[in-house]
DNA sequence: TGAAGGAGTTCAAGTAGTTGAGCATTTTCG
DNA sequence: CGAAAATGCTCAACTACTTGAACTCCTTCA
């Protein structure tokens, strides 16, 4: 507990009896410009005084901090996944990421209000210097002239799951909700469905998803006339899981068949489906989204659409790495559509 | 898209024509010491400029970076809620986490080999010179060395449930195994059991509380002679689940009721006695651990400990701050126990 | 013998600020 | 009226390194 702070280059180059130039020049790789008994002085020597590079100082005169900011909500595991994939890509560019989180962590419906706090946590990221910044934000506008503030410095900006209100300003990767829409439409639609409903979560400004996922799956609906659909949706606390979904399985005629925005909704119409003695998926077919952990263990297993989250942080990681790296130069922003995968379990099933 | 990079406070004192220590000085508030006009001409050029502190510099003058590292393993919903605890109290003192992962993420079977990708993780970590760390490793022996080395220079570092081997040379924090333990089996025991099978995880050295937590239940239960307890475990890969949970329930004579180290090794009993058609709980009473965000849905709801992971986090991240503040000063390291509540909900009922 | 060339190493000026000490003015007081 | 004190501001050194340019030897060759 001496309190010996970590040992400078300064030290090294003393140790080893060389200039502090030599010495990083050395331990930066430039080896053949020194002699060889030179070079093994100073390696040995910075290795026994435990001597690590600095990478603020090389943050400072490069630019270049080699950290990607990243502001997320603190959701459900999903958003686990999609660290894990830019975390992958970005560690294995020797970037790390900085993660914040929106919200105040403990009270979601906090959120709305949560624009100031979300520039806040913009500002803390700026004022370390990341190189790039990854945003799943409870966007307001006021976020929009930030954007153009920080491309205008060359800071790159990827937006996660985010529908541009304005022209699209920045580089974006979201779910395909369109053809995960139509996949499970054809799915439902192949089994015979003809009365379906479609339960939506909270539709607020931070889960816009939702709100294009419903949209999608009525409008993957839409050419076929003799299919009634219809949509509900939790209030905007999300408090009304249960409710709703005994509302709609107690609907004359009941829907036979059951779109969840997520699995999460699906949960409330197991709960609502084992109080009335339904039976799943005889009664009532049900679909969800996203494949939660908890989504295989459920009896019946959920049908569902299995996103890929650690696809959606990898390319996002990616799509931040091109621009960093000029590859990607002056391009427009790209919108990087990815794909989800309907996993058919023993939730669905043929209507009688 | 010009390319105009962060404005320098050199800019700034340029703009307000003053000199860059006046500048530097009313930025940062030491404002008395001027004139009220001079102060109004640069904070309106520091806004109109849209300067902001570099903290990269700040990090490096004073040794202070206001990062604290954070090393976990890409988990279950637990651990975004002991993050979000971090989270919490690190930004309120002005300090962001910054997040690495252990394991490569996609295959959770690495990890037991990944004593030196953790070590890697933690240089990188050291690198950014990171005021202190909080880890969740799979700790082998060459991580104590490095904490050594890292206490010395006054980095404090905490450890998330990890027993020592050796003598305790960081702080700690922890899930109070025994209370939680005492209080599962208390239930149990109140409940009339008396043939009671627990179900452990894998026990490998990266899940060293899985042990303990077995062990604490044992022992709970050790000084009832007339109970009967008997440990299960997982193969060393988890693949087993479903196996193991058959032969419990296939036991003559069976076990009334079951303790699973967490809730996912519970869902494998649930699966087991659908396939036996055995009830729960009026056949097998069972208990989880963790209340993860799944055990309230299932059918019938989990009896399960909650843990506090929020409250986790917030302490582990309350006892980097005191070290760094120096209230804590030289105290010897401490472990704290965060208690769990055990939420008996329908999975659970008398042994009749 | 002197110039050219190369190997090995160092100088000094950056990077973006911070801060203790000090220097002009102006004001106050004896 | 002159000295001390207060006000308002700047100098220069410091943080930990990097890097283009230059400098010192020593060897080689004409």
């Amino acid at each position: 507990m001496s309190g010996t702070s970590a040992p400078r280059l300064k030290d090294v180059a003393l140790a080893a009896n060389v200039s502090m130039s030599a010495a990083s020049r050395i331990l930066r790789g430039e080896r053949d410009r020194f002699g060889e008994e030179t070079c093994q002085r100073v390696l040995d020597a910075a290795r026994q005084l435990g001597w690590r590079r600095n990478l603020l100082v090389n943050g400072m005169q490069t630019g270049r901090t080699k950290m990607i900011g990243v502001m997320i909500p603190p959701y459900d595991s999903v958003w686990v996944d999609v660290l894990a994939g830019l975390h992958i890509v970005l560690a294995g560019a020797d970037y790390l990421p900085m993660t914040v989180w929106v919200g105040d962590c403990q009270e979601m419906p906090h959120f709305e209000k949560d624009d100031d706090q979300g520039l806040g946590q913009i500002s803390r990221l700026l004022d370390r210097r990341v190189d790039g910044l990854i945003l799943w934000p409870s966007f307001a506008v006021a976020y929009y002239e930030h954007f153009r503030e920080l491309l205008e410095r060359r800071v790159p900006v990827v937006v996660i799951d985010h529908e541009f209100s304005e022209d699209q300003i920045a580089d974006s990767i979201e779910t395909d909700e369109q053809r995960c829409a139509n996949a499970v439409a054809q799915h439902l639609l192949s089994l015979g469905h003809k009365n379906i409903a479609c339960l939506s979560s909270r539709e607020t400004a931070w889960q816009a998803w939702a709100v294009r996922r419903r949209q999608s799956f009525e409008q993957a609906l839409a050419d076929h006339p003799d299919v009634k659909v219809k949509s509900w949706r939790l209030n905007s606390w999300g408090t009304d899981g249960l409710e709703i979904a005994e509302e709609i399985l107690t609907q004359e005629p009941r829907p036979t068949a059951l779109f969840c925005v997520t699995d999460h909704e699906a949960l409330y119409i197991y709960e609502a489906a084992a109080k009335f003695g339904l039976r799943i998926p005889e009664d009532v077919s049900v679909v969800g989204f996203a494949d939660l952990d908890f989504a295989a263990s459920l009896r019946p297993p959920l049908t569902t659409m299995r996103q890929r989250p650690k696809d959606i942080g990898r390319r996002a990681a990616q799509l931040i790495l091109d621009r960093l790296d000029g590859d990607f130069g002056d391009h427009p922003p790209t919108t990087i559509r990815v794909g989800a995968d309907l996993i058919v379990r023993g939730s669905t099933s043929q209507h009688s």
